[in-house]
DNA sequence: TAGATTGTTAATCGATTAACAATC
DNA sequence: TAGATTGTTAATCGATTAACAATC
């Protein structure tokens, strides 16, 4: 079906649904590409040619049915189907996934947190208890994990990814601070926050303000 | 002195930050950029190009001076001075942020975090108590605050970013799933964990793998 | 000096925007 | 039917890669 979508693109689908959700939860039935870009803040264009990477969802002189099009990029992105998920680190960080109710209503449920700290066995997150680390390989033996979140110490996270990978998990999602190496096949998505703060810190020290001193 | 640099370039340059500061700790001297291209994945040509934007660091015959290369893109993103921050929202995320020690190593200090919830105040994380939000404004009067993390639920985070900005605060590092709209001279900075975690999604759905049994 | 490697210009590639014929 | 708006092709813009003269 669908194929060669460039990141750029898919990086996208996310934000339309988000907008596309709202519009729906405000009982708005149909929008056009104008319309939709004056909201989003992007050109009609971009947003034309972004769709049409999947498919015609629209109409000529009507727009684009809301309640559709948010279940056709829904589908596309997956939101269809459950994905099981286990947390990796149950610190701070894991415990907050853990906690995001919002991620089980988007398919993802968590149904594991793993850590290597003794002081964590026994306590339960959601109904979710946490177990040790080296438990990990019954369970995935037991139980289909679609992906696996790495909320842990960089020192840990690579040993632990190759763990995963020959296990058979094939998708992680990755807080630690720095770029896993998997076999092609495993899909890699990474939350680096140093990097975020970095970014705005970078942003906050060149913004146009300052730069019309410069001037 | 630096401007008009495209958010491309920027958001590479913690990457090589935190290769450079690898390099430094395994105590190499000086590295070409071919060789850092290796290591990173990327093209020799990109990472010149991308180093040129902000001078030249490099030496002709020689490459780059490891601490010097490290130093100055540290400036230029500023991690060369402190940055006092607050967190509102002081739930798992926020206690997540605040319980980070590399963000203070990298000169991202938490002064002060806030919340709602009473069940919270009196609540201390690595020595800075929970305060009540109504405190906020008081607080800003007394305190240079550069960055505010938002780590609170997406119906609250609109209206308190306006207060912030009101306030001065003209620098946010938001992770609630809303885009906030702030005037020009703020900025913003998010990180969208559903976005993230959608795209993991689309591209499980889409990988190598599958498309070929397609074809 | 000869070899290595940068800084920088030119070429290519990809992504965004504009334009408009097709069509609801 | 006339008006609106898509889907899609063409034009533009920007980012990446290649090439090479400058120079350490």
């Amino acid at each position: 079906m669908e194929k060669g979508i460039s990141q750029a693109v898919i990086r996208r689908l996310p934000r339309y649904y988000r907008y596309l959700g709202e519009l729906l939860e405000d009982s708005v039935e149909r929008i056009s590409s104008s319309e939709l870009s004056a909201r989003m803040r992007v050109t009609a264009s971009q947003i034309r040619q972004d769709l049409n990477n999947f498919g015609g969802f629209g109409q000529q002189g009507y727009g684009y049915n809301v309640k559709n099009l948010y279940d056709e990029i829904g589908r596309i992105m997956g939101m269809n189907q459950q994905h099981n998920m286990i947390v990796i680190g149950a610190g701070n960080l894991g415990q907050a996934l853990a906690n995001y109710v919002k991620f089980e209503k988007m398919g993802f449920v968590i149904i594991g947190l793993f850590d290597v700290n003794p002081a964590l066995h026994g306590v339960s997150i959601r109904g979710v208890k946490v177990r040790m680390l080296d438990e990990l390989k019954e369970f995935l033996q037991k139980n289909r994990v679609d992906i696996a979140a790495l909320t842990m110490p960089k020192e840990k996270a690579g040993k632990v990814a190759n763990m995963l990978v020959e296990l058979g998990v094939n998708a992680i999602w990755n807080f630690a601070h720095l770029d896993l190496e998997v076999p092609e096949h495993v899909v890699v998505e990474s939350v680096h926050l140093s990097d975020s703060l970095m970014q705005l810190s970078y942003n906050i020290a060149n913004r146009e303000d300052e730069r019309k001193n410069k001037k």
